[in-house]
Order: structure tokens, then C-alpha cells, then sequence
DNA sequence: AGCTCTTCCTGAAAGC
DNA sequence: TGCTTTCAGGAAGAGC
């Protein structure tokens, strides 16, 4: 399930293996994975990538032909992958999107997606603009402590809604929710607002450790996750909890990591992410 | 504002 | 063994 961490792969694998590409031809699978500017779809044609970049989960590829600047964003959901030619897909069937490039390393720019959680935009600049306004708070990466904790103070809700809530902060789902809380020590279900400077203190920072050491080791393969060159991520083997219900903690704390049903299915160990400020 | 419920969708896992 | 049922899970939207 890709998120930033993911996302980020992906964006830096395209940028080095299509930028400057020429696109020679686009094929839809089926039209509904393009949710906006399907009738754009044939402007693409002979248009040059410009850049590639990442604003929260999504991919976006800039794209220019006559002066003129169009986007392409690829929201990957839970299953969505974007792949060059020569990563295998297992379900060939779920390849919904195919870019033909010349003039560059990637003949062939792919998207991936069974369960088809997460589409496709055809957007102009101003599309762009209001799509990812309307989508995406700050970015985690680049948020200052300072907006960080306004955005603490103002947030009744739970701590991990908040860390997954896009509008807000943008690009954490749940794998990293649940690795950023049990490093912060933190429960999910505590009450944003309620969280101490130095708390907020300390999650600020965990958020960027998680996020940047995810991104560092390609990324969490989980299920089917891989990078558009079909590699898989290796921040799997460093996550400390989630997906690990019934392992000894790993701050050796004597208890056992357990999964509740609580904000989605989160992975806590019960010692040390209290409900209660408290830390033991 | 924020919570819950529903919808989308299909492979995998669980159940029988 | 093999068929059937259930179920995650990100995000949007409705309703409260």
C-alpha cells in the first residue's frame, strides 16, 4: 500500500527514467481509471515529461508541448503501482494505463492497479492547482515544528485520524501512522490537542525519521508493493510493530505488541503508548 | 469539527 | 481438497 515513503520511490525512479522523454503513445485500458480530463488524453501525444514529482500519496507528472503545460496525476491507493516496461505484473489483466516513451531510458510507462482504490487525472495548471489544494495539507516533510504544533492545538480529534487525515498532513497512512506513534510512544486514540510541547516535540521529529529512513530503504513492500523498476522496498524488515500482533515489544518492555481495532487496525504495544500522557 | 457508515474493488485468507 | 464467504483498506461523501 504505497504511501509517501513509496510515492517518493516511485517519483525519484521516473524522474531518473523518463524526464525529457518524448511520448509517442497513450493506451486506456478503461476509461473510468481517468476520473477527470479524459478528453485531454489526446494532447499527451508527442508532449515532452518535464518533471516528475510527489504531493502526498500521488505521483504527478509535468508534461509540455507548444508552450504548454498539462499534468498527469497517478493516485496509487491501496494497490496502485506505476512500473516500467520491464517490471513482471503479475495480474497483467489490472494494467489500466500504458505511457509509449521514446527519447529517453523507460520505453514504457505503466499503471498498475487491481483493486482500482485511486485513479488518474488529466488536469492544466489550474486543475493541478485546485486538486492538490482541495486534497493535501502540509506536506510532512517540509511543515515547520511551528505549523506542526498549531495544527496540534487546533485538532480535537485522535492522534493517528490526525497523522492519516491527507487534508491535514499529507502521505501517512497506516503502516506509518502506527510505526511513528510506537516510536513516539504514543497511543493512537490520544487526544491531539492534550499532546504536551514535548511530546509534539518528539512526534514532529519521529514523523520525519520514520518517513526519511522509509524512504532511504525503498520504501515498506507489503503484499504487492514495488518500485517502478519492480524492485521491492526493504523498510519492511526495520518496521517495529505493524503487522506484528503477538511479538515481544521491541523496546524490551516485557509486553507484547497487539493489534486493536482502533483508528483502522492499529498495532500497539500497551506499556509503553499509554492512553494517559504518562509514559512508563 | 469530527465521528460513523457506506461505497468502491478484488485477491487472499478464513470457513466449511 | 475445493468451493464459498468474508474481509481488508484509502478516500470521498452523506448524515448526524
Amino acid at each position: 500500500m504505497p504511501e509517501l515513503p513509496e510515492a517518493e520511490v516511485a517519483a525519484a525512479q521516473l524522474r531518473t527514467g523518463t524526464v525529457g522523454a518524448r511520448v509517442r503513445e497513450c493506451w486506456v485500458g478503461r476509461s473510468d481509471i481517468v476520473r477527470e480530463g479524459y478528453q485531454t488524453l489526446s494532447w499527451y501525444q508527442a508532449s515532452r515529461i518535464e518533471a516528475v514529482q510527489r504531493h502526498g500519496k500521488s505521483v504527478v507528472l509535468s508534461f509540455s508541448r507548444g508552450g504548454e503545460t498539462r499534468f498527469l496525476v497517478a493516485e496509487l491507493g491501496m494497490t496502485g503501482l506505476l512500473l516500467f516496461h520491464s517490471a513482471p505484473a503479475r495480474y497483467p489483466q489490472h494494467t489500466h494505463f500504458v505511457m509509449h516513451l521514446t527519447e529517453c531510458r523507460e520505453p514504457e510507462l505503466r499503471y498498475w492497479n487491481p483493486r482500482r482504490f485511486g485513479r488518474l487525472y488529466l488536469l492544466d495548471a489550474s486543475g493541478l492547482e485546485r486538486y492538490l489544494r482541495r486534497r493535501f495539507g502540509y506536506e510532512p516533510l517540509t511543515m515547520t515544528r511551528q505549523e506542526f504544533t498549531k495544527l496540534m492545538a487546533s485538532c480535537r480529534g485522535r492522534l493517528k485520524a490526525l497523522l492519516m487525515h491527507q487534508q491535514k498532513i499529507a502521505g501517512i497512512g497506516n503502516i506509518y501512522a502506527n510505526e511513528i506513534l510506537f516510536r513516539a510512544g504514543l497511543h493512537p486514540s490520544r487526544v491531539a490537542s492534550r499532546v504536551k510541547p514535548d511530546t509534539i516535540n518528539r512526534l514532529y521529529d519521529v514523523i520525519r525519521d520514520v518517513l526519511l529512513e522509509a524512504v532511504e530503504f525503498g520504501g515498506s513492500s507489503v503484499r504487492d508493493y514495488f518500485a517502478p523498476d519492480g524492485t521491492p522496498g526493504t523498510y519492511r524488515l526495520f518496521h517495529r510493530v505493524y503487522g506484528k500482533a503477538g511479538a515481544p515489544c521491541p523496546n524490551r518492555c516485557g509486553a507484547t505488541v497487539r493489534r486493536v481495532m482502533e483508528e483502522r487496525s492499529s498495532f500497539i504495544c500497551p506499556t509503553c503508548q499509554p492512553r494517559s500522557g504518562r509514559r512508563q
